[in-house]
DNA sequence: CTATGGCACGGATT
DNA sequence: AATCCGTGCCATAG
């Protein structure tokens, strides 16, 4: 029966190749959108119903019984649930474009629906003429927020003094989400520190930290930033820690859905994780529930009436008909698959880096994606494509790239920093002595990439780490 | 003279 | 085929 099925798409196979492989390297963000797009431009896509567990409310796809309900509850703690969570804050297009009822979701993630948004706070505030160009900068704003334009051509345009497009400008980036309009994440940094700055006061060269670009701030290099400003290590890493935790770079992605967590180990934000891994009632002892995040709220399916249209219509339109039909087909299959293999990799995944999502870093298997593929059955590229451009929120909260269970030295430079932190801090290792150490720890490596594992930690050579410790 | 960072090479990984 | 990563050698700063 599914033999049959397959069959039918078999003249396409290559098609149907590339369409999974590009599908599989796709987050949900970009998902999403794909099937927005096709949804939109294919009349013979549909989309079902959403189906809900009666149980506990969670939105299930296909036919897929809730996994977390029908778990029993003397479950082995060290089993791992792996299903797909299709997420209801993803809005799709009907298939109807002239229905708006989406508009009153919860989240707007159009462009168009961001500017109105925001210019509806800002409306009132604003004479005529301005009200215009606001509108018309909120349109030039792209989906991170950032607007390229230059503002003196577009004063030129409206005949209007410069400056008084710089003040609606100004009245943008205040307006929530704090910073859309701005030309640079640097930028748009900026303005959301001067708006915190002006409730919760906080030290002057956060700005100049700020200045110093986004490179230094994502890299955590605290060592340079307190060099150049001339603060102590420390100061330099609160500071940092401060903008990672409550500034976003992007500030139109930040707005979107409400789940922001930003990524404090790297000091990146992700907007949607593509999977969130969880203790089931966050107990500790009971197994881990892993969602595997779908954008299709609701099932894709072919339209039923698309199959008869085929069916009754004359010769010469049937063709075109036709290709509709198995273009959906091929997209429904690819996403399948493209959830299949997801599926199937969080299992492994999740399995052999037990202990480091319980127990932090420190116990990061390290592990290549050649050899997953190998115990997976799958080819090495598709092991790189899932994994790339993704992002797992795990227990903690935190939300780390998927890369990251495959990084090989992340255990080896935890390990290094607790050395670090518990030296005698008047007597600093060198990194020889750090060599040392690692080795009867059962790390054995050259002395030259300890120095290059300390710098990626952002930790100050031995001579310096002394001084630091006397300028406090 | 020692500790460290820069550059570049080669092997592994993607 | 391109990229990443560990490592060795060498220059330089302290």
């Amino acid at each position: 029966m599914y033999q049959r099925q397959f069959q039918r798409i078999q003249p396409q196979t290559t098609a149907h190749l590339a369409q999974t492989m590009t599908l599989l390297s796709m987050n949900v963000d970009e998902l999403n959108q794909e099937i927005n797009r096709a949804l939109a431009e294919n009349p013979a896509l549909v989309m079902k119903e959403e189906r809900r567990c009666p149980g506990c409310g969670k939105l299930l796809s296909g036919n897929q019984i809730c996994p977390v309900c029908s778990k029993p509850k003397s479950a082995q703690s060290d089993e791992a649930i792996v299903f797909l969570s299709p997420r209801s804050e993803f809005s799709y297009a009907k298939s109807a474009p002239d229905e708006d009822i989406y508009m009153d979701e919860v989240d707007n993630t159009d462009e168009v629906s961001l500017a109105e948004f925001i210019l509806r706070q800002i409306a009132y505030d604003l004479e005529n003429q301005d009200r215009i160009v606001a509108a018309y900068i909120l349109n030039q704003v792209d989906e991170d927020g950032f607007l390229n334009e230059n503002l003196a051509e577009i004063a030129n345009y409206y005949h209007l003094p410069l400056s008084r497009i710089e003040n609606v400008k100004r009245m943008i980036q205040h307006a929530e989400p704090v910073g859309v309009g701005s030309a640079t994440p640097e930028e748009a940094l900026m303005v959301q520190l001067e708006v915190i700055n002006e409730s919760n006061p906080v030290p002057p060269y956060y700005f100049d930290i700020i200045r110093m670009g986004f490179g230094v701030l994502s890299k955590k290099q605290f060592a340079q930033i307190a060099k150049a400003l001339k603060i102590s290590n420390t100061e330099a890493e609160k500071a940092v820690d401060f903008i990672s935790k409550n500034l976003y770079p992007y500030p139109a992605r930040a707005h979107w859905g409400n789940f922001r967590l930003p990524s404090e180990e790297k000091g990146q934000v992700y907007s949607h994780p593509d999977v969130i891994i969880n203790h089931m009632n966050n107990d500790p002892t009971l197994p881990l529930v892993v969602e595997i995040i779908t954008p299709t709220y609701g099932t894709l399916d072919i339209n039923p009436l698309y199959k008869q249209a085929i069916k009754q219509s004359a010769e010469e339109t049937k063709e075109d008909l036709k290709t509709d039909y198995e273009k959906a087909n091929l997209l429904i299959k690819c996403i399948q698959q493209r959830n299949n293999t997801m599926q199937r990799l969080m299992e492994k995944i999740v399995h052999i880096q037990r202990a480091f999502i319980d127990q932090g870093e420190k116990f990061l298997e390290p592990i290549t994606r050649a050899e997953l593929s190998k115990e997976l059955e799958v080819h090495e590229s598709t092991i790189s494509r899932a994994v790339s451009n993704k992002s797992v929120q795990l227990p903690s909260g935190q939300i780390i790239p998927m890369d990251l269970f495959f990084d090989k030295s992340l255990g080896i430079r935890s390990v290094l920093k607790e050395i670090i932190e518990s030296e005698n801090k008047d007597q600093p290792l060198s990194d020889t002595e750090i060599v040392d150490q690692l080795k009867s720890q059962g790390y054995p490596l050259a002395r030259r990439t300890v120095a290059k594992y300390r710098s990626m930690e952002g930790i100050l050579p031995a001579h310096l780490r002394k001084q630091e410790r006397k300028g406090k």
